[in-house]
RNA sequence: GGGGGCAUGGCGGAAUUGGUAGACGCAGCGGACUUAAAAUCCGCAGACGGCAACGUUGUGGGGGUUCAAGUCCCCCUGCCCCCA
C-alpha cells in the first residue's frame, strides 16, 4: 500500500470549515456591481431552537446550501442566511419545569444548534444571523404591528380561548389533549371569551387568492391547499323576517349566507349556530330548557366533531318561526351543531332536497323536503340516494320555473336585491388572524390601554417594549405579564395619566412572517429594513422547507408582503418565487403488532427477520418519520462523527428526490462513503502522475480550442465525452427542477469512466476531467472537493478555492459521436441494433436497416409495408 | 363525499416528455488478491424457458389510441395528502 494519506473526513472538514470562516468566504457580497439579475437569495425555513438538530433540518439546509453554492459557481451574488424562530412554548415550559429563564434557555439552544449546523459545512453568512426573541429583532416586529394598526388592519374583539379552571390560565391548543383536558392539571378545559387582537387578513383574501396562479415556481398542491384554505364562495345574503305566534312580522330579521339562492323556494327551515347571538332572544319559553341543554352539549364538541360528514347532525327547534321572503311560507327556526357561528352569518337556510347535510337533518327530524331543482332533461329526482346537489332546472319556484339553476342564482339574487330581502355576497372560509397569546415568551403587543384615550400605540421611538425578566412562570394564575404590576402600569403616552400595558404577546407566526425581509438588512437600527435593501435581494429566489407550512406560514408571509407593499415599504407582490417542499426523513421502525410497542433497532438481533427481543414475536418493519417515541431517529452528529458531513450530504441528496420522503438506510450511507473514498483514490492516482491543475484554464472556455487541433485517442475521446456529458446532465438536473439524486448519479458515472480511462489519457485531457469532476462535486461535497482541489496542485489562497471557480460549460464538440447504435424495431419490438454513422440521413438509415441481418431474419424477405425512421434513434419496420 | 397525487426488479430510485424500460446506488451471487478475513478490484443479475445463441413475457389490474405507450385517453383496485 502506498503511504498516501487516507480519506479522513473529520480532520479535513473542520480544517476547511475554519479556513472558510477565517477568510469570510460565505460573506454576502456587500454591493452589487452589475444588475439586480446577478443576485440570488436562497433561503431555508428557519428552525425553532429546540437544542437538537434532527435529520429533517439537515435535509432542509443541505438542499438550500447546494442551491446557494451552485448559484455562486454560476456567478451570482448569493444571500444565504440563517436565523432562529425563537419565541414559543417550549422555552416557557422549560422555565416552568426547570426554573430556567426562557431567554437563557433559548440562547443556550441556539449556541448548541449553531455549532451542530456549522459542522455540515453550510455556506451560510452567519453575520446576518437573527433570533426573533432578541429585542433588536422584535423591536421591528412591534414596529410592523403598529403599521398594521395604523392601516386599520389590527383590531380587537371577543374570541374564545381555552381556559384551565384549576391552574387559572389560558392554554394553547396544543396544550389541550384529545379529550379536551389540560396537559398539566388534567382539568376539563373550558371555552372563555376574552378580548383579543386580530389582523384583518380577510381584507386581502381576494388578492391572496387571485395571485396564486402567478406563483408558477410553487408546487401545484401548495397553491391548491392555499386556495382551499381561503375558500372563496360567491352567493347571496338573504333576509328572513321573524314572525310572532300569530304569523305577523316582528320587524326582526335573520340573515343567512348561501351559495344556492336558486333553492330559496325549497327552504323548509332555518338553522342558527348554537352560539348565534340571537338564539336566547328568539327562543320561546317552552323550548328554553331544551335549547340551553343543547347549547351546553355543543360547547364541549370540537369543530371537527360538529361538521364531519359521518357524524350525526343534531339540533332542536327554538320555537320561533320566520317567513320565507320568496314565497311567504312560514318555516321553523332551529339551532344545530353543524352550523358554525363564525362562518358566514352563523345562520343557514335548510334546503333538504338540494343539500346533503340538510337532507340528513330533515330526515332525522321529519322536516319537509321540497324539491325545486330537477336534473336537466328528466322529471323528478328520487331521493333514495340523498339530495340532488347538482345544477338543474327550477320547478315550484314561482316565476323562476324553468330557469337553469345557474341563471336562477343571478335572477333570484337580483330580485332579492330589488325587493330588499337580500344581496349578492362573496364569502370566504378564511377568517381573520387571531394573533393574541396570553403567554410570556412572545413578542409583546406594543399598545397601552388608557381610560381616557383608549388604545394608544407605543410611540415608535419607545420601542422595543421589552419582555420583563422575573415574571411568574409557574403556569398558573393567568397571563404572566398581567401579574407583573410594575411592568403593566405605565403613563399614557397621550395624556400622561395612569394607564396599563397590553399584556398579550403575539402569535409566533407574526415573527416568522417577515424574517426573510430582515436578512436583507439585519443590522439596521433605524428601520426593519430599507426599501433599497429589500428590493435588491427580494423576492426570495428559492425557498426551501417542510410541507407542514404550506398553509399558515406561507399565507401569513404573503399577507405581510402585500400589506407592506401597500405601505410603500417594499416593491413586490409575492415574497417567494420558487418554493421547494422537501419530504420527511424516515427511520426504520420496528413494531410488535400484538402489543403495539415500538422496538429500538439496536434491540433487534436479526434485521432480516426481526423479532421481539423479549417475547420472540415477529415484528412489523416499516419506515416512519423519525421520532423519539418510536426509537427510529438517527442523530446527525453521530453520522458526521462516523462518516463526515460530505457523506451525510451526499447520501441525503442521492437517496431520494428532494420533495419525496427519504428512507434512512445505514447501508446506503456506507455506500456514499465508499464513493467519496473512490474519488479520493482517483486523485491519489493522479498525484502519483504529478498532474498539476494549477495551469489549467477555465474548462469550456478554453478546452474547445485547446483540443480542437489535437488528435485524441479513442479512449481520450470517450473520457472527454463523459466529462462533457456530465456537465450537460448535471447542469440540467440543477436547473429549475432540482434533481440532486440524478446529478449525483452522473458524478458517479463520470468517476467510473475516469477510473477506466485516466491511465491512458494525456495530461491535458486528464486535467480537464479532474477539474470538471471537482467543480461539479463542490456544491455537494464542499470539503472533499476543496481538499482534492488542493492536493491536485491548486493554489490554496482564497481566490483559488474551488468554490470560487466557474460552473463549466459543455463543449459540443466533445459530445459528437462518429457512430451511434441504431435500434432496429420490427412492428415496434426491438430486434437488435446496428452501428451506423451518426450523421447518416433518413434514406441511408432506412437502407441500412433494410439490408441488416435483423431485417432479413424478421421480415423473411418480404418488403415492409411501412418504415418509420427516427434519426439518431431507431428504425421501425412494419411488415 | 369533493379535489389532488402516487403505483416501475429483493430495495431506493432512472428513463429527450410517445422512441432500446430498469441508469446510478444498496442488498445479493460468482471470481481475483490474501495464510485468512476485512478492504479493494473484475464480472453476473426483472421474471420464465434454454447448455447456449436466443425466445417469450414484463412498469398495480382491464380496455383503447398509435408504426411505437411506464409515458396519452377511459374504467377498476390499492395507498397517501388536502378540504368537508
Amino acid at each position: 500500500m502506498s503511504d498516501a494519506p487516507r480519506y479522513q473526513p473529520q480532520a479535513l472538514e473542520s480544517r476547511w470549515q475554519q479556513h472558510w470562516e477565517s477568510t469570510a468566504q460565505h460573506r454576502t457580497p456587500a454591493k452589487l456591481d452589475g444588475s439586480c439579475g446577478d443576485s440570488y437569495y436562497a433561503l431555508s425555513m428557519f428552525p425553532y431552537p429546540s437544542g437538537n438538530l434532527h435529520m429533517g433540518h439537515v435535509r432542509n439546509y443541505v438542499i438550500t446550501d447546494v442551491i446557494a453554492r451552485v448559484q455562486r459557481l454560476r456567478g451570482k451574488q448569493v444571500l444565504h442566511p440563517m436565523g432562529w424562530d425563537a419565541f414559543g412554548l417550549p422555552a416557557e415550559n422549560a422555565a416552568i419545569e426547570r426554573g430556567i429563564e426562557p431567554g437563557i434557555w433559548t440562547d443556550q439552544n441556539i449556541a448548541s444548534m449553531r455549532e451542530q449546523l456549522k459542522r455540515l459545512g453550510l455556506s451560510i453568512d452567519w453575520d446576518r444571523e437573527l433570533a426573533t426573541c432578541h429585542s433588536d429583532y422584535y423591536r421591528w416586529t412591534q414596529w410592523l404591528f403598529l403599521q398594521f394598526l395604523d392601516a386599520g388592519l389590527a383590531y380587537q374583539r371577543d374570541a374564545s380561548v381555552n381556559w384551565d379552571p384549576i391552574d387559572q390560565t389560558v392554554l394553547a391548543n396544543e396544550q389541550v389533549d384529545g379529550e379536551g383536558r389540560s396537559w398539566r392539571s388534567g382539568a376539563l378545559v373550558e371555552k372563555r371569551k376574552l378580548r383579543q387582537w386580530f389582523l384583518k387578513i380577510t381584507a386581502y383574501a381576494d388578492q391572496l387568492l387571485d395571485d396564486l396562479p402567478k406563483l408558477e415556481g410553487w408546487p401545484e398542491r401548495v397553491r391548491t391547499m392555499q386556495a382551499n384554505w381561503i375558500g372563496r364562495s360567491t352567493g347571496a345574503e338573504l333576509h328572513f323576517e321573524v314572525v310572532d305566534s300569530s304569523g305577523a312580522g316582528t320587524g326582526e330579521q335573520i340573515t343567512v349566507f348561501t351559495t344556492r339562492p336558486d333553492t330559496i323556494f325549497g327552504v323548509s327551515y332555518l338553522v342558527l349556530a348554537p352560539e348565534h347571538p340571537r338564539v336566547a332572544g328568539l327562543t320561546t319559553a317552552e323550548q328554553a330548557v331544551q335549547v340551553q341543554a343543547f347549547c351546553d352539549l355543543v360547547s364541549r364538541q370540537s369543530e371537527l366533531e360538529r361538521t364531519a360528514d359521518d357524524k350525526p347532525k343534531r339540533g332542536v327547534p327554538i320555537g320561533t318561526r320566520v317567513r320565507n321572503p320568496a314565497n311567504g311560507a312560514l318555516i321553523p327556526l332551529w339551532i344545530a351543531d353543524y352550523v358554525l357561528a363564525d362562518y358566514g352569518t352563523g345562520a343557514v337556510m335548510g334546503v333538504p332536497a338540494h343539500d346533503q347535510r340538510d337532507f340528513v337533518f330533515a330526515r332525522q327530524y321529519e322536516l319537509a323536503v321540497q324539491q325545486v331543482i330537477i336534473p336537466q332533461g328528466s322529471d323528478e329526482h328520487a331521493f333514495e340516494g340523498g339530495a340532488w346537489t347538482e345544477a338543474g332546472v327550477l320547478i315550484h319556484s314561482g316565476c323562476f320555473d324553468g330557469l337553469p339553476s345557474g341563471e336562477a342564482k343571478r335572477a333570484i339574487t337580483e330580485a332579492a336585491a330589488g325587493q330588499g330581502w337580500g344581496n349578492a355576497k362573496v364569502q370566504f372560509r378564511l377568517r381573520d388572524w387571531l394573533i393574541s397569546r396570553q403567554r410570556y415568551w412572545g413578542c409583546p403587543i406594543p399598545v397601552i390601554h388608557c381610560e381616557s384615550c383608549g388604545v394608544v400605540p407605543v410611540p415608535a421611538e419607545q420601542l422595543p417594549v421589552e419582555l420583563p425578566v422575573g415574571a411568574n412562570l409557574e403556569g398558573k394564575g393567568g397571563s404572566p405579564l398581567a401579574q407583573l404590576e410594575s411592568w403593566v402600569n405605565v403613563d399614557c403616552p397621550c395624556c400622561g395619566k395612569a394607564a396599563k400595558r397590553e399584556t398579550d404577546t403575539m402569535d409566533t407566526f407574526m415573527c416568522s412572517s417577515w424574517y426573510f425581509l430582515r436578512y436583507s438588512d439585519p443590522h439596521n437600527t433605524d428601520l426593519p429594513f430599507t426599501r433599497e435593501a429589500v428590493d435588491r435581494w427580494l423576492p426570495v429566489d428559492q425557498y426551501v422547507g417542510g410541507i407542514e407550512h404550506a398553509i399558515l406560514h406561507l399565507l401569513y408571509a404573503r399577507f405581510f408582503t402585500k400589506v407592506l407593499r401597500d405601505r410603500g415599504l417594499l416593491g413586490f407582490d409575492e415574497p417567494f418565487i420558487h418554493l421547494l417542499t422537501q419530504g420527511m426523513v424516515q427511520g426504520i421502525t420496528y413494531k410488535n403488532p400484538h402489543s403495539g410497542k415500538y422496538i429500538a433497532p439496536g434491540d433487534v438481533v436479526d434485521p432480516s427477520a426481526p423479532r421481539d427481543p423479549i417475547s420472540g414475536e415477529v415484528l412489523e418493519t416499516f419506515y416512519e418519520k423519525m421520532s423519539k417515541s418510536k426509537y427510529n431517529g438517527v442523530d446527525p452528529a453521530q453520522v458526521i462523527d462516523k462518516y463526515g458531513a460530505d457523506t451525510a450530504r451526499m447520501f441525503i441528496l442521492f437517496k431520494a428526490p428532494p420533495e419525496k420522503d427519504l428512507e434512512w438506510d445505514d447501508a446506503d450511507v456506507e455506500g456514499q462513503f465508499r464513493f467519496l473514498q473512490r474519488l479520493w483514490r482517483l486523485v491519489d492516482g493522479a498525484c502519483a502522475r504529478d498532474l498539476q491543475l494549477s495551469d489549467l484554464g477555465r474548462v469550456g472556455e478554453q478546452s474547445a480550442t485547446q483540443f480542437a487541433n489535437t488528435t485524441l485517442t479513442a479512449s481520450e475521446l470517450e473520457l472527454r465525452r463523459a466529462v462533457h456529458t456530465a456537465i450537460a446532465e448535471i447542469s440540467e438536473d440543477l436547473d429549475g427542477e432540482y434533481q440532486f439524486n440524478t446529478a449525483i448519479s452522473e458524478l458517479m458515472k463520470l468517476s467510473n469512466v475516469m477510473a477506466e480511462h485516466l491511465e491512458a489519457a494525456s495530461a491535458p485531457v486528464a486535467k480537464e476531467a479532474f477539474h470538471t469532476l471537482l467543480v461539479l462535486l463542490a456544491p455537494f461535497a464542499p470539503h472533499l472537493a476543496e481538499e482534492l482541489w488542493l492536493r491536485l496542485g491548486a493554489n490554496p489562497d482564497n481566490n483559488c478555492s474551488i468554490h470560487a471557480q466557474s460552473w463549466p460549460q459543455p463543449d459540443p464538440a466533445a459530445l459528437v459521436r462518429e457512430t451511434i447504435d441504431l435500434v432496429i424495431q420490427v412492428k415496434g419490438k426491438m430486434r437488435g441494433s446496428l452501428a451506423v454513422p451518426a450523421n447518416a440521413d433518413k434514406a441511408t438509415l432506412e437502407q441500412l436497416a433494410l439490408n441488416s441481418e435483423i431485417a432479413q431474419k424478421w421480415l423473411e424477405g418480404k418488403p415492409p409495408s411501412r418504415v418509420i425512421v427516427v434519426p439518431g434513434k431507431l428504425v421501425n419496420l412494419v411488415p
